[in-house]
DNA sequence: GCCAACGTTGGC
DNA sequence: GCCAACGTTGGC
């Protein structure tokens, strides 16, 4: 089973968003980097797990396990999910261009993990996700990294394979 | 507000 | 196909 980082804007949607969404579960749609979405749409698979990071706010932080619910489909057609056809006879491309997985809120964690927490970690300093000018919304965790992270929120690291509430 | 990183765009 | 300019992300 993977781990995946998902970072997010609680200004835009965030932690207790999640919360109150139906189920605790919503859509991780609206992706726009293309490894990102190669992620979303080809390696994450039903089961896997998440973690949800706060990014671009006032304390940046990894702060909740998440489940994937559903793996990769296709975002609902929109203007920007299809490609663009290359001339007004060409046929439209079949395959989509941007991808969505599902996502339901597993454990809030008891307090957010912030950097500067991080970055005392062992298995942590040398993260992908600590270094500077990390775009990536969406990115793979190794089996320490995902361990590390729930060992500094004071979760039992057993809680990644546990079923579902 | 600054600046580093890096993806995308567009001229050639 | 190269690469400079530009825009966006995101920490601090």
């Amino acid at each position: 089973m993977n781990v995946w980082l998902f970072k997010t804007e609680p200004s835009t949607f965030g932690l207790d968003d999640l919360r109150a969404a139906p189920g605790a579960t919503t859509s991780w749609d609206g992706v726009r980097n293309y490894q990102a979405r190669n992620f979303l749409r080809d390696r994450i698979a039903l089961g896997d797990r998440g973690i949800l990071y706060h990014s671009s706010c006032a304390v940046p932080a990894a702060v909740a396990l998440l489940e994937v619910v559903r793996a990769g489909y296709p975002e609902t057609p929109s203007p920007t999910s299809v490609p663009p056809r290359r001339s007004a006879s060409a046929p439209e491309s079949e395959r989509p261009v941007w991808y969505a997985v599902d996502v339901r809120l597993l454990l809030p964690f008891p307090h957010p993990v912030t950097r500067p927490v991080m970055r005392e970690h062992p298995d942590l300093t040398h993260s992908r996700l600590l270094q500077r000018g990390n775009r990536l919304s969406v990115l793979p965790l190794s089996a320490q990294e995902a361990h590390a992270i729930l060992d500094l929120a004071g979760v039992d690291p057993a809680a990644i394979r546990d079923a579902a509430k």
